[in-house]
RNA sequence: GCGCCAGUAGCUCAGUGGAUAGAGCACCGGCCUCCGGAGCCGGGUGCGGAGGUUCGAUUCCUCUCUGGCGUACCA
């Protein structure tokens, strides 16, 4: 349990028995002590930390929530050592003033925990699985699935510190019908450029990424594919570009700082006749009907918005039933929690698919969808269109080469998923040094090499005189690195990595206001190891969440 | 038409059933004899609109306006 937790739970515990302590002298009437919060106001002077038990009261009490509030005070224990102070402020507020050397043992423990601090065991080892990206391997990855990359790897990290095992895993599409246009559009350009005559698929892929994936190809194999019946060139030449695709996919995703455990092939799933499986059972399941000749899903009978061709009339399986068979196989696979980052233009096979699981008797909310809003590129003011097809879009090698892996992580994660995002690509250039991610990072700098300057002056962080941390600038600090545990923990739970780069923005303000405010490096040695142990904390949960983000914590700029 | 997501400061975005709604950028002032000025300090009449629930709504509900997306025997 970390800081903040105990000093919540013993304000929990006086507070429970002041209640009950006030019941039994019938000085207040209630039947039951509502779930009441302890919470740490925005405002200073409102304390450390405020509880509403009185205003969740004021109904089954009959009494106002104020009068409540000083019944409760009466009733807690007269002398409690680490209180300062005990307010009854605006609606009924009970505002706890804590003795600020009670969050001072924080500093040695995060010294001690190093690399560990911030992490917690909430997450009780359930198993965690991670869908993220899994772009078509057809072309390149555009600002979406950098969005995507950046959220689901970050999740990832926090979801591990929180206490999960997670597993990271790439849905390759490599089957269905785009993978026949992709392997049209090979054919075409391996004839194009071995100087044959040739015609482009009408709905195929222009990129110039094709083309290059070809003279690839042709470079290690030549023209040997050039005599062959079309059919078996096309398998060959579309074993080959996905082969060449998802290494480039890879490669571009490490750069990034994202690995996955499991690369996982929907093709594998019709090979292994899962797919046939899943549909069986469902039939026997009596979820599907047949209509013009096709096999459907009764999807409109379990939240969908209308039935779902699941096999067509000319018996081949849609994508829809693959991706049914894919999640029936994590389920299977013994995962706790099924988590799928998602463009926000599939929202509408959310609820079939939680639908469909559900019918087939799992939990459908142990399949989390988080929806991520598309980012929309502005150049010059305008919005650059993107299309896959034609082969117009930013890519994430781009993107990297322009504003830098940090920058681009640190400002993808800081977005809620659910809010549209604009990425203005010359803002993003031009305004790069203003980056919060250099702030942060600047602050770490800052730190390293005020530590390097203090060489060999390291104390015993058990032996160091925290009581000397009186300043407000200081008492800041050390509250904000002892929230650190908590924020990850809630992160975590909430799926909602973006709160990560902005308590990192929060904690490295306070440190640089910390900074201005008290030197470290001061004639008097006890004040100096303490100024140099806030500093050494500071250090390692500002690199421990830049961590989390996949954003470097560099020692000099 | 129907459905999903969103509308918060000049811009990009956080945030919460409660006590004075925040950050970054931009803009205007200050601050280095001294640990990194990529820094610090100060400067703000903003929750699209209308109803409702509540002791209390920017937050929950309904309607409405605006924007994005979806509504394929594509994936």
């Amino acid at each position: 349990m970390n800081r903040i937790q105990e000093i919540k739970e013993r304000i929990r515990g006086e507070v429970v028995i002041a209640l009950e302590k006030a019941k039994a002298a019938d000085a207040l009437t209630f039947e039951m002590i509502p779930a009441f919060a302890i919470e740490v106001p925005r405002e200073k002077n409102h304390g450390d930390f405020a509880v509403n038990a009185a205003m969740l009261l004021a109904k089954q009490a009959g009494k106002p929530p104020r009068e409540i509030a000083q019944i409760i005070q009466k009733n807690l224990e007269e002398e409690l050592p680490w209180l300062t102070k005990l307010e009854i402020a605006g609606p009924g507020f009970l505002n706890f003033f804590v003795d600020s050397l009670y969050f001072h043992p924080v500093l040695p423990a995060i010294l001690a925990e190093d690399e560990a601090y911030g992490h917690s065991d909430v997450g009780d080892g359930r198993k965690v699985q991670i869908e993220f990206v899994s772009a078509n391997p057809t072309g390149l990855l555009h600002m979406g699935n950098a969005r995507g990359a950046a959220l689901g790897d970050s999740l990832g990290n926090l979801m591990k510190a929180a206490g999960y095992k997670v597993s990271r895993e790439y849905y390759i599409n490599d089957a269905g019908n785009q993978v026949e246009n992709f392997g049209k559009s090979l054919e075409a350009r391996y004839l194009e450029l071995l100087g044959q005559p040739f015609e482009f698929p009408e709905d195929g892929y222009h990129g110039e990424d094709i083309v290059d994936t070809v003279k690839n190809i042709i470079a290690s194999e030549g023209d040997r594919f050039l005599h062959m019946e079309t059919a078996l060139r096309r398998e060959f030449l579309i074993q080959l570009g996905l082969k060449e695709k998802l290494a480039g996919i890879r490669n571009t995703l490490s750069a990034f700082g994202v690995h996955y455990d499991v690369w996982f092939s929907e093709q594998s799933l019709h090979d292994s006749g899962e797919v046939q499986e899943t549909i069986h059972d469902m039939k026997e399941r009596g979820l599907l009907l047949e209509k013009e000749g096709a096999l459907w899903l009764e999807a409109s009978a379990f939240g969908g918005e209308k039935d779902e061709v699941m096999v067509r009339a000319n018996g081949v399986p849609t994508y829809f039933a693959a991706d049914i068979a894919y999640h029936r196989n994590k389920f299977r696979r013994g995962f706790d929690l099924l988590i799928n980052i998602w463009g926000a233009d599939h929202h509408g096979h959310v609820a079939r698919m939680k639908g469909a699981m559900g019918a087939l008797g799992y939990d459908p909310d142990h399949l989390q969808v988080i929806l991520m809003q598309l980012v929309r590129l502005l150049k010059g003011g305008d919005i650059v269109r993107m299309s896959k097809r034609a082969g117009e879009y930013v890519t994430l090698n781009e993107l990297m080469e322009e504003v830098g892996r940090d920058a681009a992580r640190f400002f993808f994660v800081m977005r809620s998923a659910d809010s549209q995002m604009d990425f203005d690509l010359d803002l993003a250039k031009s305004q790069s040094a203003d980056n919060p991610v250099y702030y942060v990072q600047y602050a770490h700098a800052r730190i390293h090499s005020l530590l390097k300057m203090a060489a060999g002056e390291k104390a015993d962080p058990d032996k160091v005189r925290l009581e000397l941390l009186g300043h407000p600038s200081e008492i800041a600090l050390i509250r904000k690195l002892a929230e650190l545990p908590e924020e990850v923990a809630q992160a975590a739970a909430a799926m909602e990595p973006h709160r990560m780069p902005r308590y990192a923005m929060e904690l490295a303000a306070q440190f640089h206001s910390f900074y201005t405010d008290c030197r470290c490096l001061v004639e008097d040695e006890a004040l100096r190891d303490a100024r140099l142990l806030l500093s050494d904390a500071t250090r390692i949960a500002l690199r421990n969440v830049l961590n989390l983000i996949g954003v470097s914590a560099p020692e000099r700029m």
